[in-house]
DNA sequence: CAGGTTACATAATTTGAATTCTGTTACCAA
DNA sequence: TTGGTAACAGAATTCAAATTATGTAACCTG
């Protein structure tokens, strides 16, 4: 079980996530991380103050994941605004869908252990906020979207896409349809990004 | 505890209500709701063959309770489509909010409740639709919103506003800008719902 | 016979003793 | 001194026994 050298943070995260697919949040315990890697329970001790540090670490870098492909779409001035906020909204569906997908296991427990570090889940949420505030920033220089602040439209786009990205919905992003469903959303909210007084 | 005359559905699921309050769903039981009643459990099993079949019932008569509110604002065809939406929305979000604060215990009560009844739920969301494909349709009739199938511009507005109406964003109603928030993405979606090709 | 009762078998839930886990301390080795 | 161990007290969790709930049946009563 104990690879080569000594213990790092990152061995022990790793032992976690395994403990946690296959124990799920309720039954994985500090023991069974030690057992993973061939080491006493107080040695992850030594690395990690407690078990909710350790589940916070392990949950951060569950979240952080896919923010870097995010944030090369949300940063790529070559694409567009309208269709570059259209991008990372399906970007997003994508790559929480693909998670759920592929290890569902993996997926129900960082599920419940992220609503027990809401901390960790508010910081994720600012950060993809952040973002968002980027891409619709350059519309609205680019006069492409109307002339408001773009924290506040970031806000009310990020609500108005909750379902396809918010946990809580997790089931929902199994079914067919829903990446069209999620395009419906945005051709909505594109064009309702435009100046309000081409409405007259 | 008994009231003057012979037990009827009514009755039971008032009761059944304040036990679910009292107790909360998973320590209400059918004895409880005999004993609220001054009445054997066995005489609650002569209106409703078993315990799940009366929550049910109780579940679908809460879900029901500001149906007929909301319709009237859906089928009201004095307001302007436009005006119409952002009151329908404004009046779910409202009585939600209204339920889960006047009566919290109830409302976690409820909540749990229809998660599990996920039929009736079911039910509910489909009347809801059905409200919105209506205040949809007109406005696609008097050309006031782009010409596309009501039934998918209702499911998308349901979509875009989930956080204002689906019971796991509960907490987030409590908080104090949630009415502008839903005004914000109303805006939105409102001034998408134009002509497409005012866009050039 | 509609609307109630008590009595009962089986299923589900609670309870409390036994076990396991957490976090700490004292100690060892490179 | 960093990275590990074993042993421990108190907290949390499990599991089987005892209790309570569900649903049915046979039986009153106006």
């Amino acid at each position: 079980m104990r690879a080569g050298g000594p213990l790092d943070a990152e061995m022990i995260l790793s032992a976690t996530e395994d403990v946690l697919r296959r124990h799920g949040p309720a039954k994985a315990t500090v023991v069974d991380v030690g057992r993973a890697l061939g080491v006493s329970h107080a040695a992850v001790y030594k690395h990690f103050p407690s078990k909710t540090a350790l589940r916070e670490a392990v949950s951060r870098r569950w979240l952080n994941q896919d923010r870097d492909a995010l944030a090369a779409i949300a940063g790529d001035s070559e694409i567009p605004p309208r269709q570059r906020l259209r991008s990372w909204l399906a970007a997003l569906l994508a790559a929480k869908r693909a998670k759920a997908h592929d290890d569902p296991e993996l997926f129900a427990a960082y599920r419940i252990l992220v609503t027990e570090n809401s901390d960790a889940a508010a910081e994720h949420v600012a950060d993809l906020l952040r973002q968002l505030q980027g891409i619709l920033a350059d519309g609205v220089t680019s006069a492409v979207f109307r002339d408001a602040d773009p924290a506040e439209l970031a806000l009310a786009v990020f609500s108005a896409t909750t379902r396809f990205h918010h946990p809580a919905h997790t089931g929902d992003w199994q079914t067919p349809g829903v990446e069209d469903e999620l395009d419906a959303v945005c051709t909505l909210l594109i064009d309702g990004l435009g100046h309000p007084d081409v409405h007259p």
